[in-house]
DNA sequence: ATCTTTTTTTAGATTCGTCTAAATTTATAT
DNA sequence: ATATAAATTTAGACGAATCTAAAAAAAGAT
């Protein structure tokens, strides 16, 4: 059985990976899991062995078959518990992360797919974020960022690319949630920052904000 | 902070002192925690030197106020995850207590909080055991083992000594359940075993299953 | 193509929680 | 009261996961 932070490196080494097919670097990972870069190499080579993950010296490091599963369990889990704090215990979406942490290493088939169901089988976890269903399946639907949308063109907020608490609360701010219609008005030449409409409120938003949230064009 | 083992360890000690005022043995920890007493005796020094509880070498252990508490603490998670599992997750009684060993180890005052409200502030959990309140308190009520009750007495069933899986399929098995009114028919002499009626319907049960059973007298 | 910088790995140490084996203390029996 | 048995502690070791410092390899610059 994998250990805790075995469990945390393959985390780490899906998502680092996602939208790049390069292999994931050490150094990469040690700032992702907030570690030392040697210590990411005697991880990557207990895991090696254990053919969790191909790792070559100096190669950098992707799953394998069985290190991908690994890693689709524990992000199934750690969306279902984020769903489940945001619909039942009242957590806003930027407090839910913390806490997933914990519950996402927690060991029962039966405790995940009772909750899979007490939650009706989501499809998204509070971000936007795809759960994997009980065969580790994704759902993928188009999304783009909204900074690659041009002027006048429209779109619904399905996700973000930055989760940190920080952003979300931006977000809130400017009423953004996971459904607002957002149609873009102007772009700045200048900076490219937009001017937008969500829900039908116009809102102005620097660069930063815009390259970080997906919409699924209409 | 403490870590998962120093919980346990609180944790082991307040339940095996319970019913008693005698300081809690090395050997009694070690049993308890599936472990050797020499791994016991080192963590209890550990312990010990943060104050966490009263140790004498030689003389056993008992807990200090700040053990105590952050004992309740555990217990307090523990019973209301298994609260959770039950009502909302459809687990039986006997199902519960493997993930609720995982899942009171998860930090999160606001989580605590907010699924002791979700659950609707219960006193008790599943298995009839008290749960401490936010302020840590415990509920006390009588009860009494069905083993000590005389002919012709009654009560109801509101709780389990031992809760192991074997025995609540027992109980399962002849329909025992927390609330069943229980009334001694007969005790046969020679081996205490008895002839009882549960919610009307008459089982003969053995002294062991006797001794586990608590009820609260009519 | 060589030199320099950056990245990665190795070597050796540390902490936590555990173990076995040996020593010590306490309890029990006669 | 002393001998024996049982419980407990100490000493020394180990694996997991981490660290620092030094060595080695790869990448970048001129």
């Amino acid at each position: 059985m994998l250990s805790r932070s075995e469990e945390n490196y393959l985390k780490a080494i899906f998502h680092l990976r996602i939208d790049k097919n390069t292999a994931v670097s050490t150094t990469e990972l040690a700032e992702h899991l907030n570690t030392k870069p040697s210590s990411v190499t005697d991880m990557l080579q207990r895991l090696n062995s254990n053919k969790w993950v191909d790792y070559r010296k100096y190669k950098g490091v992707i799953l394998s078959r069985n290190g991908e599963q690994a890693a689709l369990k524990i992000i199934r889990k750690h969306r279902l518990w984020e769903v489940f704090l945001v619909k039942h215990l009242n957590f806003s979406w930027d407090e839910v992360h913390e806490v997933a942490e914990q519950l996402e290493h927690i060991q029962s088939e039966q405790l995940t797919s009772s909750l899979d169901q007490f939650l009706n089988f989501p499809k998204y976890d509070p971000h936007g974020d795809p759960i994997p269903d009980a065969t580790l399946q994704l759902s993928r639907r188009t999304k783009k960022l909204l900074s690659h949308f041009k002027r006048e063109q429209c779109g619904v907020c399905i996700g973000v690319k930055d989760s940190s608490a920080d952003f979300l609360k931006v977000l809130d701010r400017l009423s953004i949630s996971l459904g607002s219609e957002i149609q873009i008005i102007d772009i700045e030449e200048f900076d490219q920052s937009m001017r937008i409409a969500v829900d039908g409120q116009q809102k102005y938003i620097s660069t930063k904000i815009a390259s970080n949230l997906y919409l699924n064009p209409v």
